[in-house]
DNA sequence: CGTTCAGTTGACTAAGGTCAATTCCCGTGG
DNA sequence: CCACGGGAATTGACCTTAGTCAACTGAACG
């Protein structure tokens, strides 16, 4: 069950097949139906998830208004990073968008999985560069593009996107309103057409 | 000479004096003039950069425009993070905006000093964890607070920026014109005016 | 003293935000 | 199975704000 997890870990760090084994000992199968909350903002965040199948907003509220950070999918991990790294208090909501099933390993575990495999110390380092370099990507495509390259790129990365997300969400995520949006993508059309 | 960076690590890991020791073998001090470059795109960065006294630009150029990511002063870190962790070509230039004196340790030495100091993993790690963190920061800025909020943000965060920084750089870190950034700052003390 | 460049200011343009009305789609309940 | 209700998306009108281009000012430097 745990097998798309078990690829993804060995893309990132190399490992045996015994090593493999012990993530069946620490991880826990989860599933989450749209609209259900994996981690709400108040709480410590305590584990990652890594999505086998699904999709998951992240959002935090400013002024009673959501802002959508981020959207993640299959095979690929979910956790509020410093919230988990330093536990405090998170500010990052993470919800489904659609029926969503995860593979979760509390900090605890993981601490505990450390320490019976070295290996997986490397592991944790690579997600803290990961979520880094996400976060990179992310800032600097606010800082460079406008709000149309932003749209065009993320659709060339996930050609999929608006069967599986609201385009309310996507216009969150893309720092523009909903009606933006919808004038985007219109334009665009019309643009290829003549 | 290291009084500064030694204070700073110690900060993030507990170190004892015998081990603090350690940077000097393995951090070099090194001074540039401004404008000067620490670092320039296409090539590998094979180090990190502790600030001693100064500050530091960091821009990528896309479309044959320069886009400052990041500002750094005294006492904190600079690499181009992607590049360090991967050993690839970097996109990022860092600059130096008035004289800046620094102490530099080179992947090798890093390395190095991870092997006579198991502690310094950890400082590896959390140095990753802060990365990830103002990367985190600075998206979350840009997706939800305007330019003026950034602008006030920045100026409670860095009262002196002004006095350091030219105007042009600042405007291009908050992701505006300078001539955007020049009404903003006067709409802002009209407002205080009245 | 003149050159240069940063910063300001003005006029105009372009693009996104907001608000409201309308249409579309989907799920629910009768 | 159909009709209805409600949220999502689109569209239009108007507003606000940043971008652009150009002119001007002022300070720094040789």
């Amino acid at each position: 069950m745990l097998d798309k997890l078990k690829v993804y870990c060995k893309l990132i760090v190399p490992l045996t097949d015994n090593e493999l084994k012990l993530l069946d000992k620490y991880f826990e199968p989860a599933s989450f139906d749209k609209k259900d909350y994996l981690l709400t903002d108040g709480n410590v965040c305590n584990f990652i998830a890594f999505i086998s199948q699904g999709a998951i907003r992240h959002f935090h509220v400013k002024n009673g208004v959501e802002k959508t950070c981020d959207l993640s999918f299959d095979n690929s991990s979910v956790t509020d990073f410093q919230s988990f790294t330093l536990g405090t208090p998170c500010i990052m909501n993470l919800q489904a968008l659609e029926t969503t099933t995860v593979f979760v390993i509390t900090k605890k575990n993981l601490t505990e999985l450390y320490k019976e495999c070295g290996k997986y110390e490397t592991f944790g380092r690579l997600m803290a560069e990961q979520v880094a370099q996400r976060a990179t990507e992310i800032a600097m495509s606010f800082s460079s593009d406008k709000p149309e390259e932003r749209y065009l790129k993320l659709i060339k990365s996930h050609p999929d996107i608006f069967q599986r997300v609201q385009q309310k969400y996507i216009a969150n995520f893309l720092g523009i309103s909903p009606e933006s949006l919808s004038r985007i993508r219109n334009r665009i059309v019309t643009k290829r057409k003549s």
